[in-house]
DNA sequence: CTAAAACTTGACATGGATGTGAGGTTCAAG
DNA sequence: CTTGAACCTCACATCCATGTCAAGTTTTAG
């Protein structure tokens, strides 16, 4: 498929798919003409990228703890901490979240009781 | 409390501090001087700002959606619903958030078994 | 009174992913 | 062959919370 295609399935902009391939994210053939080629499995894999992504992780972090795409395999145990650190961080990143999301709650709940909000808003540590 | 100890206090620098009441979302009375004075409830509050800011919401939304400040209570039903938005919105972060959780989770557990991660990575859409 | 620490405003810098536009090439279809 | 859509590369713009630096003022402690 081209870019194109893969941009409609995806949901990402043709830009974005050009920026993954330029931080090693995401690889292509080009054609003869020199415009890009992607197998049926990039549509799952720049939904994976876009997911890692959305929970805060850099390209270049992904580039670093993502399987292969350019030199397969340099699995190190500094790699194997790297992930455990990504992912004990999206962890905290899930509980903070569930306590915002308990604020937010909360202010609709009062929102619709009185008009008024009286804002109690507790436990909240960035 | 001045703007130093509210930082140290909450984690937040003293350009954040500023940059919250610029954006009208804390305030402060000023001492004869011209510096800033902050009640001891601002530690909590800029905790929540904080925890808003995390959790993606912008600081003009947060000026909208939280309770007073300056002009208390515009409780228009149209707040009502912008607060509803961005809790679905923070929910629905969530639930990626746990998505993507579960795909590094795997990705911990191929490296750990053998050093391939034959990574199936499904089930994500951003 | 004086020096140091803390504060003030203002402006410019940063990062990271993405938008956008220019100017040119390739591809698919008539 | 021709045309228009889709693509290419480059480069600059944008967003938004923060960092950072400069030059000046206020506060606090000695």
């Amino acid at each position: 498929m081209r870019i194109g295609d893969l941009a409609a399935a995806t949901g990402a902009s043709a830009r974005s798919l050009r920026y993954y391939e330029e931080q090693g994210l995401l690889a292509s053939v080009r054609s003869p003409g020199g415009q890009r080629g992607y197998p049926h499995a990039a549509v799952e894999r720049v939904g994976l990228i876009r997911s890692l992504l959305a929970a805060g992780l850099t390209s270049a972090t992904i580039r670093d703890v993502l399987p292969c795409v350019a030199d397969e395999s340099i699995r190190t145990p500094w790699l194997a901490d790297r992930l455990g650190d990504e992912l004990t961080r999206v962890e905290g990143q899930i509980a903070d979240l569930h306590r915002t999301r308990d604020v937010l709650a909360e202010l609709v709940e009062n929102y619709k009781i009185n008009g008024t909000a009286e804002t109690v808003l507790s436990t909240n540590q960035a």
